[in-house]
DNA sequence: ACTAATGATAACGTATATGTTATTAACTAT
DNA sequence: ATAGTTAATAACATATACGTTATCATTAGT
């Protein structure tokens, strides 16, 4: 795993830097998992959002990245991908 | 189990009372994670308010219920909280 | 080359989440 | 009974999520 190697690496050398990545983290793993779950499905952006009674960009810039879904969006869209939305406050290691 | 018991057997007289149950369970699974974890740390609305730079009756407004959190305000709570917000699309059975 | 399908982005109106203050009720102690 | 702590609720302003249309770039298929 490069990658996994490279944070490890430069966590180290940055604990800052590893701090802000895990500020991050939950909403990269949770697009991550739906453009995944999409992509098993082979549906498009468009087939999505007419599961979810929306239109394609509001898919297109949940993906992106760039913004803050409320819970029920996020509850359509899983309903949608025929999932069930789980959410956990997970106690932290550390 | 008394009340489990209870669902079991109206869910069965009402099959779509049960699947509108099955959609409203995710908010209430994730307040009532939040509730037992603010018990568990013995603080009161006010002191998580202040943990989350946010008010009072913001905390009273989620844990009511009748409300739509963002993912940010998730994230800011679960931060609060010493957790780790978790969010998961999970496969049906069914 | 042309066409269709897909995804990204901008722009805008409307609905609503959030921050905030103030107030109230319930309860706990002194 | 008084005072302090806690939570619920209402009301309001402001920020922003969301629905929506239109447009563009990219890629795939013909």
């Amino acid at each position: 795993m490069e990658w996994e190697e490279f944070k490890k690496k430069r966590f180290k050398e940055d604990p800052e830097l590893k701090r802000e990545y895990d500020k991050l983290e939950p909403e990269y793993r949770m697009i991550g998992q739906l453009i995944e779950l999409r992509r098993k499905k082979r549906i498009s952006q468009y087939e999505l959002a007419k599961l979810m009674e929306t239109k394609q960009p509001s898919i297109a810039r949940l993906e992106s990245g760039d913004y803050n879904p409320s819970f029920k969006f996020l509850k359509k869209l899983a309903e949608a991908l025929d999932t069930t939305l789980e959410i956990n406050f997970k106690e932290k290691a550390s």
